[in-house]
DNA sequence: GTAAGGTACTTGACAATGCAAGGTACCGTG
DNA sequence: CACGGTACCTTGCATTGTCAAGTACCTTAC
């Protein structure tokens, strides 16, 4: 599969919550961790720099808990877990989410009446 | 269906360009009908405010020209239609939206496993 | 032992974008 | 002439991702 570039910083609003809630749903982990999760599953151009806030915002909001966890292979993880109010919170987002994504999709595959000729300015 | 409330103002940050951007590649249009039309298509969220701006970046940017048509109904109204880059535009972002949309789409599907008990703080 | 590099978290300045709320103005009807 | 629908614009605000830099721990190699 080619690598698309296909990074709009935008679209990542929001989402990126979304991704964080559900990928502590199966299980806990740190945010070193949840960077390189999101890079396997395509995530690619997710920061570290935009995770490390976002978990806070999700802890600040009580949507998940954490603890730390010394470790021999570095400095010590901030395991985080959801909590009932993060269940509630994912669920709410991803029916935004797929309302969305259905709304948008019948917009995107109508046809275009095709104007090949004299598109531009 | 059951009208969801399901507006979650971030994810649709982004967004809106791509379905402006779309509206206007089937037809030319003004934004007051692209307003109506967004709520027909169920982003019934969407505010004037959000639109206005939104397409006066897409001319700022080039992506839409537009142009004055008196109406007998109310004030002129500004006609956009797509530029060439416009069109550049548009695909570049659908790209980037499909290839969200199929990223995401495994993380939510995965099952998550059920932990009914224990699950707050 | 100390320099290097991977692990891991934190922070601040910055820009983009949607929302709320308000305003201007045109037009037909009662 | 007041009203309501049409149509557009603007300002202030909050949220959130990016970039860049910094701190600090631990193991391995020289």
């Amino acid at each position: 599969m080619p690598d698309h570039d296909a990074h709009d910083s935008q679209l990542l609003k929001g989402v990126l919550s979304l991704a964080l809630l559900r990928l502590l749903a199966e299980r806990e982990s740190y945010g070193y961790e949840l960077v390189m999760r999101l890079h396997e599953l395509g995530l690619g151009e997710v920061q570290d720099g935009s995770v490390y806030p976002a978990l806070g915002r999700l802890e600040r909001d009580g949507h998940i808990t954490s603890r730390l966890v010394a470790s021999s292979s570095g400095p010590a993880r901030k395991y985080y877990r959801l909590s009932r109010s993060g269940y509630a919170e994912m669920a709410h987002t991803e029916l935004a989410w797929n309302s969305l994504v259905r709304a948008l999709g019948p917009i995107l595959s109508r046809p275009v009446p095709t104007r090949p000729k004299e598109a531009a300015k």
